[in-house]
DNA sequence: TATTGTTATACTCTATAACTATA
DNA sequence: TATAGTTATAGAGTATAACAATA
């Protein structure tokens, strides 16, 4: 049977670390080739969910400083995925939205994360993904994670 | 029963990376105070597996650069917690050993990673503990993941 | 004064490549 | 020449803090 209750790997908390950091690293080669990187899709799904922010919003919900998100934002701009709009109310904030090639970008994208889910879980029949799934939901209740955000963009230096 | 096959927080693969790189965070919180971080620890606990080893074969486990393995290993015999003896057939090899108190260090560190593990699974019952790291094991295995090694030590930019 | 966004700077981590000493 | 280890260097990614524009 091999089962020593899980030990032979290690705890279930680092087995969960090592299969959630491959399969970060597998899910990123797979839209390099779309040349996107994790972080940006990430913001692209965050904007999509809610278009029209501000940055600050922005930064706020994905946890990370105003600095690195302009930086994102530029990124994106420069490759025609994301427009800032200028809010003529109050000149300071700028509205975030996805253009259209950004959301035809965002589509992709999603394709891409199903065949990743897909390429990950196939040793899994589907009721052992569903247990997965519901374990793994649980375990991100517990620990109070957002849906749709990735920990990697919380800074780390100030806790939070 | 709120669910909805788990797409509510998005794949299951995103699922896995949230909570994954979320518990990697919080061990490497928890043995910040033991003053030791994730990489050092895991080359503790590769060393133990196998005393005696060269830098290179140990490079070579950890699927890292024996550049950053030497940074890595002077940090941890500055601590006193490895050393390094020189091998007297061939004076290039450099085996390395834990010191007594890399041994205890490394005690404690386990001790860290049970109260972790015990954490990050509380909202789970033993069975469903079970479950999960059966399933997980499954995983690792299909993914072709060293027991013990975690991805974080795999350069990236030459793909292996 | 306060807030949004931006820029400047510095720091950490890591890989690549050059170098040394031994063989 | 080849190999183990080391050092030097540079790049990516990110946070902190100062700054400019607007309110």
């Amino acid at each position: 049977m091999d089962d020593d209750g899980g030990l032979r790997r290690g705890t279930t908390a680092f087995l969960l670390a090592q299969v959630g950091a491959d399969a970060a690293a597998r899910f990123a080669e797979r839209i390099a080739e779309l040349g996107v990187t994790p972080p940006q899709a990430g913001l692209l799904r965050a904007v999509a969910g809610d278009p029209g922010r501000s940055q600050q919003a922005l930064a706020a919900q994905l946890g990370t400083p105003p600095s690195r998100l302009v930086a994102l934002v530029d990124g994106l701009e420069d490759r025609g995925l994301l427009e800032r709009r200028r809010n003529r109310d109050d000149r300071r904030l700028h509205a975030v939205h996805l253009t259209d090639e950004g959301r035809r970008m965002l589509r992709v994208i999603g394709q891409a994360g199903r065949a990743h889910d897909d390429a990950v879980l196939s040793v899994l029949d589907d009721e052992e993904r569903a247990q997965l799934a519901a374990l793994l939901a649980r375990l991100a209740d517990a620990a109070g994670l957002p849906p749709g955000v990735h920990p990697g963009y919380r800074h780390l230096s100030t806790g939070r």
